[in-house]
RNA sequence: GGGGCUGUAGCUCAGCUGGAUAGAGCGACGGUUUCCUAAACCGUAGGUCGUGGGUUCGAGUCCCGCCAGCCCCGCCA
């Protein structure tokens, strides 16, 4: 209903210039969705700022804006008579012809009325980014699915996406690592898959150890990172053999979630990153501090009141994650061929790292790598944390890998589905109960990640994410999977209906609750926040539910039926839709 | 010490540019099934929106102070 209500928006505009032509500030109606089902569609509560200004009672000119709002010919057409509630705000709701137009609009467009945009200029998100040579564990669990998401809506808005893996393939890390297997274990420098990666993780925290402890170490690993830096023939072989067989593992759990990335890790800017230092070199922002090269951060002092610093290049002579970062925004919004030419670009990383990125932002705007008109975003998330509150463990206290996490989930939902199979006395093949569980599982987790305000932490519980009831995910699933019954048992939901009519409450709310979609969608592209889009299929699959529960569809009378079919199909359409831009596939039964 | 985020019902959380009596789910309590999967639906109870000021026609939402929790703070990412 999106243009409906840019249509509504300019006609209150031009109601309100005729009721008060001599007023020369802008007049916004300022036209919002109806806060309740009794007040109409939509509500306009412009009249309201107006009361002072003008010094009349808002409702006297709310009655100004409504008789000229009569006076238009293509409103009334499209609203019944606006009623003034309150101190003034102006009812809308629209003619149930036009409400009705707009479904049979919907059920002849794939797209669900969702316009798509003619961008040409990609939009970069960058997400999931684990590191070379570790484990995915519970800690990547959430860029990876709110990534996801993002990139979906984003694509399906008609943006070409540049999904790309930040990958921690560089760095600091990699001189411990190399330097610490060359001393035991030289073979997994050379032959591929001399070990296995769960070894290589035993081998990583050996040498972060090694790291903290042993200052000699320490030197010899930076000195690694160096040559490696440096392209070091030997060190390059090394940092290759552990890359791919990382890359491997990576991309099982990628294809388990079903989420396509292009590996982009921190290396590929390698090339790049002196050219970062001359440019900030000639911006004039660069101030050597100790030793290291250093841009000083307006805004922000630490302790001693002194402004903050962000080192580009250490005193060793290495480069750090900051200039990786800056070199990575100066490709991606600079033009080919060493280019993106995006124009936008967003980080889907956690809250901790807020300070780190407004520094690095700070940074390139000032050295002007940030175009004009183009969008730099941060989209921060919380921890995850166990039902106690506390950063989620296993019982022994370690980190909890991605892979027995999404296994765990899934075990859980093939019990739960095996023992109200016996329940119900049902019986199913071990391959539908694969598939049933599988799906429920994966969509579960993803779905509670996704349904909570990224910003705020949020707790895991496999319990409350496999409950069938409540906003989760298999009460979703569940009502796509109802509407599929209607069609098993001779619901036609793909005949067409040339006259739809609607006499039911439960009728009117399912089909204004269906009208609310490209608002959803459009709400997301901008604000990057999933669990709007969550919300509304929850409302939506509550709607649907009381429909059916309380309005017959197959038994409907015959003159109901096409239209009760063609909202069945329309729901089932937009929970399809809606679900897959989470990355929830859906079932026909469960 | 400085900075960021958070604080809303017993629990987990919504609350979009400030707008009508602050919402949902779970849990609790009480109902509904000869009928499309009851994995559902209907109802009841439950809140000084951390706290004190301020801005204004109007504040959970904006500004300032304070309290509590989490996170970050020069050569890890």
């Amino acid at each position: 209903m999106l243009s409906l209500s840019h249509i509504l928006e300019s006609q209150l505009r031009a109601a309100m210039q005729r009721a008060f032509p001599a007023v020369e500030a802008e007049l916004n109606p300022q036209l919002v969705p109806a806060s309740k089902p009794e007040f109409g569609d939509f509500q306009a509560n412009g009249a309201l700022p107006l009361a002072k200004p003008l010094k009349q009672p808002p409702r006297q000119i709310a009655t100004a804006i409504v008789e000229q709002l009569l006076k238009d010919p293509t409103f009334t057409d499209l609203c019944l008579e606006p009623e003034i509630a309150g101190p003034g705000f102006i009812n809308l709701t629209l003619r149930p012809e036009r409400l009705a137009m707009e479904v049979a609009s919907r059920l002849a467009d794939e797209r669900l009325g969702v316009p798509a945009v003619q961008a040409a200029s990609p939009v970069v998100v960058d997400f999931s980014s684990p590191n070379i040579a570790k484990e995915m564990h519970v800690g990547h669990l959430r860029s990876t699915i709110i990534g996801d998401s993002l990139a979906r809506v984003l694509e399906f808005r008609g943006h070409p996406v540049l999904r790309l893996n930040h990958v921690g393939d560089w760095g600091t890390q990699f001189g411990m690592l190399i330097t610490h297997l060359k001393q035991v274990a030289p073979e997994a420098l050379e032959t591929a898959d001399a070990v296995d990666l769960g070894d290589l993780v035993a081998f990583y925290r050996e040498a972060k150890k090694r790291f903290d402890d042993d200052e000699v170490f320490q030197a010899t690993s930076r000195e690694e990172v160096v040559k490696l830096q440096g392209g070091d023939p030997v060190s390059l072989k090394a940092w290759g053999l552990l890359c791919d067989q990382s890359r491997r593992e990576f991309q099982k759990i990628y294809d388990r979630l079903d989420i396509r990335l292009s590996e982009r890790g921190e290396s590929f800017y390698n090339p790049f990153l002196a050219a970062v230092i001359d440019g900030l070199q000639q911006k004039g922002l660069l101030v050597t501090d100790a030793g290291a090269e250093c841009v000083f951060l307006e805004g922000v002092q630490g302790k001693d009141g002194k402004p903050l610093p962000v080192i580009v290049q250490k005193s060793d002579g290495g480069f750090n994650y900051a200039t990786t970062d800056l070199a990575a925004i100066r490709y991606r919004f600079g033009s080919g061929p060493d280019g993106d030419a995006a124009r936008r670009v967003v980080y889907v990383t956690d809250a901790g790292q807020a300070n780190h990125f407004a520094g690095v932002f700070q940074v390139a705007e000032r050295a002007g790598w940030i175009p004009d008109g183009s969008r730099l975003e941060h989209v921060p998330f919380g921890l995850v944390q166990g039902e106690d509150g506390k950063k989620l463990k296993t019982r022994s206290g370690d980190t909890v890998r991605l892979r027995d996490l999404l296994d765990e989930a899934v075990e859980r939902a093939e019990a739960d589905l095996r023992s109200r199979l016996a329940q119900e006395e049902r019986s199913e093949s071990e391959e539908f109960i694969h598939h049933v569980a599988g799906t429920v599982g994966l969509a579960a987790v993803k779905y509670a990640d996704l349904s909570q305000n990224r910003i705020t932490n949020y707790q895991f519980s496999f319990d409350r994410m496999l409950a069938l009831q409540g906003n989760t995910a298999p009460y979703l699933l569940y009502a796509v999977v109802r509407i599929a019954g209607i069609a098993r048992k001779g619901g036609d939901l793909d005949a067409s209906t040339t006259q739809l009519q609607f006499t039911e409450p439960q009728e009117w709310a399912l089909v204004r609750e269906l009208l609310k979609f490209d608002a959803v969608i459009a709400e997301v592209e901008e604000e990057l926040l999933p669990n709007r889009l969550c919300a509304y299929l929850f409302e939506l699959s509550q709607v649907f539910n009381r429909f059916y529960d309380q309005v017959p569809v197959l038994k409907a009378e015959p003159e109901a039926l096409p239209s009760r079919l063609a909202l069945c199909r329309l729901t089932a359409d937009t929970l399809k839709l809606g679900l897959g831009l989470l990355g929830i596939t859906t079932l026909e039964r469960m």
